[in-house]
RNA sequence: GCGAAUAUGGUGAAGUGGUUAACACGGUGGAUUGUGGCUCCAUUAUGCUAGGGUUCGACUCCCUAUAUUCGCCCCA
C-alpha cells in the first residue's frame, strides 16, 4: 500500500537538510551574538492559549488551527506560531522574576490547516525571537535591525521593510471605533469579508487585498490621526533610529498584521524580488504585544518579537544560489579485494570513523568495479586499498582520486595521515 | 472556502482514436574477473493515476474521483 506524506509537508534529504542547518546556525549564531538564549516550547499547548492571544477574530484561529481533542477530551491545538507559547512559558516559569530584560530565540515547527501553495505549507519552521521585558524604542529598532542583520548574513538583499504603528491598546481601540463609524455608512460596496470584519476588527479592512482600490478605503481615516501625541513620537522615534542603523523602511499605514495581540510597532521584511516564486510574501514579519502575558495571569509586561519563515528562506537561498551543496561527503573510501580483507577494512573504517575521519566502505562486493562506482558516487579525495597480500605485509595503498596516482604506505602511518592522535593503528594477524 | 493547470517507466520526458509506446539519463550484465571516470554491445513500461461513459476499438475524447502544482483569501 502506497501512502503519501500529509498536504502540505515535505521530506528534507540531501541538500534541502545542508540547507536548513545552515540557516539555522547562521541565524541561531547570531542570535547568540545578539543576546538570545535558546527556548524549545511544546509542538502543541492548550487550545486557549493560541485563542486568547491571537484572537478569536483572527483567520489563523478561526480556521487554520489544527485543533484536536485528547483522550481526556481536553481541547489541545498544534502551534500556529511560537509567541504564544514563549509567552505562555514566561509566565508559567516566573522568568519575570529575574530584573532586566529576558531576550529568546527559536527554531518551532508550526502548523496551519491552509491551502499549499509556493512558499506556503501546513506543517513549517518559524525562526524567531521574543524580548520581554523592556518598552523602548530602542529595542523595537534593534529587534528590526537583528531581523535584518539575519536575513542580510544570509546573503538575502532584495526586501522591502514594511512598517507601521497601532499605538498603545487605547489608541488602537479608539481607531478601531472610528473605522467602524467611518465604514458603517460604505460598507455595502465592500467585499464580504471587510462586513464580517466590521464587526469582529475593523482594523482587518485596511490590509484587505479585494478592496484596496476602493475610494473608501482609501479614503479611510488615518490612524496616525486617532493616537496620542506620545504614540506618535514613539513610532518615529524608532524610525528615525532605523535610518541611524542603516535599515531602510516603508511607512504603511495599512499594515495591520493578522493576530491581534500587536500594538504600537508592526512590521515585515518582504522579499522584493519580482521574479521569485515567493515575491511580496512576507519572510520575516513581527511587532510589539506589550501586555500579552497578561492573558496569562502574568504581570502586564512590555514585548516585541519576529518570526521568520525558515523555508521560505530556503526557497530564497536555492534561487540565488547563495548556498553551495557540500560536495564531498567522505574523506576516505576503503576499497578490499580478498576473502579476508573485508573485516579488516570494516575494523580499520571504525578506527578512522571513531577518530573523526569520515570514511566509507563498501559492504558486499568483492571485486573492484562497483568499489571503484562507490567511490565516485561518494567523491571520495581519497582512496584506500587493501588486499589479502597487503594485510599480510602490513601495508596499504593509498590512491589519489584528483592525480589518479598510487603509493604504498606502511601501516604504522594511518595515524599521521589522518592526523590521529593516540595509539597507531595495525592489522590484526 | 473559491478558481486554474497537470497526471505516461527508477528519473526527465515525447507521442498517436487502431498491431512493436520515441529519445535521454540512471540501473544491470558483458567487452575489461587487483584498479573506476571514456567508448561500445545487450538489457531495462503485458503498460500510460483510479473508476465509469462514448466507440467496432480509448493511453488518446467525455464525466467523476484522487493526487500534485499554481493562484485568490490569509499568512512565515
Amino acid at each position: 500500500m502506497k501512502i503519501n506524506k500529509i498536504k502540505g509537508t515535505f521530506d528534507f534529504y540531501g541538500k534541502e537538510v545542508e540547507k536548513y542547518r545552515y540557516i539555522e546556525k547562521v541565524a541561531g549564531d547570531l542570535a547568540q551574538k545578539f543576546g538570545f538564549e535558546e527556548m524549545i516550547t511544546p509542538m502543541f499547548e492548550a487550545t486557549e492559549v493560541f485563542v486568547r492571544t491571537a484572537g478569536d477574530s483572527s483567520d489563523i484561529v478561526n480556521k487554520e488551527m489544527y485543533t484536536f481533542k485528547d483522550r481526556g477530551d481536553k481541547s489541545l491545538t498544534l502551534r500556529p506560531e511560537a509567541t504564544a507559547g514563549i509567552s505562555r512559558s514566561f509566565v508559567e516559569n516566573k522568568l519575570y522574576v529575574e530584573p532586566g530584560l529576558k531576550k529568546y530565540y527559536y527554531f518551532a515547527q508550526a502548523f496551519r490547516c491552509e491551502r499549499p501553495q509556493a512558499g506556503r505549507f501546513r506543517q513549517f519552521t518559524q525562526f524567531g525571537v521574543e524580548a520581554l521585558g523592556k518598552e523602548s524604542p530602542y529595542l523595537d529598532a534593534d529587534i528590526i535591525y537583528f531581523g535584518y542583520s539575519v536575513l542580510n548574513k544570509l546573503g538575502i538583499k532584495n526586501v522591502k521593510l514594511k512598517i507601521n504603528t497601532l499605538g498603545s491598546k487605547e489608541g488602537r481601540n479608539l481607531y478601531s471605533n472610528r473605522l467602524r463609524e467611518y465604514f458603517k455608512d460604505n460598507i455595502s460596496c465592500m467585499c464580504d469579508d471587510c462586513k464580517k470584519r466590521l464587526e469582529t476588527n475593523p482594523l482587518r479592512i485596511l490590509d484587505c487585498k479585494i478592496d484596496s482600490d476602493n475610494p473608501v478605503l482609501i479614503n479611510a481615516p488615518k490612524i496616525q490621526d486617532s493616537l496620542s501625541e506620545a504614540d506618535n513620537e514613539r513610532f518615529n522615534k524608532v524610525l528615525s533610529i532605523l535610518k541611524e542603523l542603516g535599515v531602510n523602511y516603508e511607512v504603511d499605514s495599512n499594515l495591520v498584521r493578522g493576530l491581534d495581540y500587536y500594538n504600537h510597532t508592526v512590521f515585515e521584511f518582504i522579499y522584493n524580488e519580482p521574479n521569485s516564486s515567493i515575491y511580496n510574501l512576507a519572510i520575516l514579519a513581527g511587532g510589539r504585544y506589550n501586555g500579552l502575558s497578561k492573558e496569562f495571569d502574568g504581570p502586564d509586561t512590555d514585548a516585541i518579537g519576529f518570526g521568520a519563515g525558515v523555508e521560505r528562506l530556503m526557497v530564497i537561498l536555492e534561487e540565488l544560489n547563495l548556498y553551495q551543496e557540500k560536495k564531498t561527503k567522505v574523506d576516505v573510501v576503503i576499497v578490499n579485494v580478498g576473502e579476508n580483507s573485508k573485516l579488516t577494512a570494516l575494523k580499520m573504517a571504525g578506527f578512522l570513523r571513531n577518530n573523526g575521519v569520515r570514511c566509507e566502505l563498501d559492504y558486499e562486493s568483492n571485486s573492484l568495479k562497483p568499489q571503484f562506482k562507490l567511490c565516485e558516487r561518494k567523491n571520495t579525495p581519497l582512496i584506500i586499498i587493501i588486499g589479502d597480500e597487503e594485510i599480510e605485509q602490513g601495508i596499504f595503498k593509498l590512491k589519489n582520486t584528483e592525480t589518479r596516482t598510487e603509493e604504498i604506505k606502511k601501516i604504522e602511518e594511518l595515524n599521521d595521515l589522518f592526523k590521529i592522535e593516540g595509539e597507531k593503528y595495525a592489522y590484526q594477524k
